[in-house]
DNA sequence: CTGAAAGCGCTTACAG
DNA sequence: CTGAAAGCGCTTACAG
């Protein structure tokens, strides 16, 4: 027996290609590609031939190689903090319906909070050439994605800006909606109020904080150095926080919470104490409404982020050479009990 | 001027190729991919002037083309529900932690419920050629993927098994869950108790109601027609239900809720009446806690669902001729308060 | 250590 | 209406 090379390893499965279907209807490749794509300019009889091998091959069309030819995967990438958070659900669902309509699939992955993770799920996507990629960002340096948006990488931030590029980026409006949440305390009647947010490195923290400031301020109320805490989400973190808040000298009488994690710790803080203490959150949750007292926050829309950024990216791939762009979204106040607790012994 | 050719439309945004890198770095093709591959056997010296070239040019390695050639993409397809349910939150994570310990990305997308659309998604990812394919059926009959299968489209399904083909499947042990559940209720006095779940059609649904049944006949209690509603999770019609069924001559004292969204909705119902109910949800939800009283619940483990699932999917691509299994994960009680309450004027 | 040729499964740009 | 040839950007299986 002669020595003879050995086959290669059977490839997706052995499945059936279009050479295979050609052979098997007796016709061109290029007729095949025809029926598969619905192109005209095939008789009824040919077109039937080449069906009939189609069912009874079971072919059915590697798009990995169509794109590879077309130039585009019709696929968008999507980072995100982490799949697992539900404040991203919404979002991650409204990418998924803007890219379905462009008749185009998603990839997504979480960056964990981690740069280098980020960084390397980003370019690993750009290998696989997503069409687009809409990022929500963790570390605060992209200069990495510059080559890539400059090869044509419809790139578009959400939630945060980039970091030390010019990129499109589609956010809620932090600085107003928190200014706006906590004019609602004082309105209220409140003078002493806290503010707890997330790391100051994070954008989204620094302008709510400004926005607390600014309210603060254009009442004329004075802030107290203890009202005002920045740093990690973590429940233990914000809960020693919060109660320092409301014990001392000066407590404060009312909480605004940075974001939803800070939130859900402090109404776990106060549900614990006697005395009524008034808190407005930034970002909706489920159930928000169903707690006693319901909780009043500062709702962003996280769908529209999704949607928004989307369309962007949809817009910059139909070739408009457009300009980066800073796209901000309206918040909105949902009183529902705990933002309209008068304040006690203030 | 002579008509010319006109030139092709550039594809990937005209993205240098190994094969200018190698025309700039004076080598071939194949040393090029060498050094991008870190394959052995390039002297330094080659290999520092392809680098040159590389960083010059910016190139990157087209994985679409790679993934043609080497027969595998790399890639796990997730079929959901909805990418906005915070159930799936969980599962999504998990699974892409695994596939990402594979090296592989993860393409998703929702049914929206819709069998049409199911199947629509799920041939495009096969088109695609995912190497597998998780999928949380919305249809009943996937013969449709049959020859995908065949073809070596490693699948699993979870949460609900396949209809009609015999395939791999990880769910939770929906009849024993439920029926512990049941079983809490009755341990603490309830002789009356409510089932109100899903469509009849979905196979949890049939399931934890299948508990139910069990545990009410294994303590000898008799179950009233009222006290059992099957059918859409629409808060209108739960709300219409569970009111129906805390009236009348035969009013339950407890109910148990067939999943997420009938809890949420019985809650509500619940808070708006004087008298106390007991009541156990199937699934846990955040902040279930939180709530007055704590909702007691017997929770599935989401996010291993989608590890055993996953990693049953990669045993399978690591070519372990696996016959179709069940998987059957159990579920864990949580009380919390809700559950214990005692049965009134029973 | 290095590279030319063939091929992955399609589409493109033709010509007949 | 139909199809042969070339090519998308890589890797494979060689040979030198």
């Amino acid at each position: 027996m002669p020595h003879t090379r050995r086959p290669p390893e059977p490839r997706y499965g052995n499945r059936p290609t279009m050479k295979d279907v050609a052979a098997r209807a007796g016709v061109g490749l290029k007729t095949v590609s025809r029926v598969v794509n619905g192109e005209p300019g095939v008789t009824p009889d040919t077109e039937k031939r080449v069906q009939d091998a189609i069912d009874a091959l079971g072919f059915r069309r590697n798009d990995s190689a169509r794109v590879l030819r077309k130039g585009r995967t019709a696929t968008v990438g999507l980072i995100l903090e982490d799949l697992a958070d539900p404040f991203y659900g919404p979002l991650n669902r409204a990418v998924e319906e803007v890219a379905r309509t462009h008749g185009a699939l998603l990839i997504n992955g979480s960056s964990a909070e981690d740069p280098d993770r980020e960084r390397e799920l980003a370019l690993a996507l750009c290998a696989r050439r997503v069409d687009g990629l809409i990022v929500i960002p963790a570390g605060d340096d992209h200069r990495y994605l510059e080559p890539e948006i400059r090869a044509g990488v419809a790139t578009v931030f959400v939630d945060r800006p980039a970091g030390r590029i010019d990129a499109d980026v589609v956010l809620s409006d932090n600085f107003g909606g928190a200014a706006d949440g906590v004019a609602h305390l004082i309105a209220g009647g409140h003078r002493r109020i806290g503010f707890i947010g997330d790391h100051p490195h994070i954008h989204t923290a620094t302008e709510r904080l400004r926005g607390y400031r600014a309210a603060m301020e254009s009442a004329g109320l004075p802030v107290h150095p203890s009202w005002v805490s920045l740093g990690s989400t973590a429940p233990d973190r914000v809960a020693a926080t919060a109660r320092a808040m409301l014990s001392g000298p000066e407590p404060v009488t009312a909480v605004f919470a940075g974001n939803n994690r800070v939130t859900v710790t402090v109404v776990r803080v106060l549900a614990a104490r006697p005395r009524s203490v008034a808190l407005v959150g930034f970002d909706d949750f489920e159930l928000a409404d169903l707690l006693r007292p319901g909780v009043t926050v500062v709702a962003q829309d996280a769908a529209a982020l999704g949607r928004v950024a989307t369309d962007r990216l949809f817009q910059r791939l139909a070739g408009a050479g457009l300009p980066p762009a800073r796209i901000e979204l309206p918040t909105r106040l949902v009183p529902r009990g705990s933002g309209e607790i008068p304040p006690v012994g203030g």
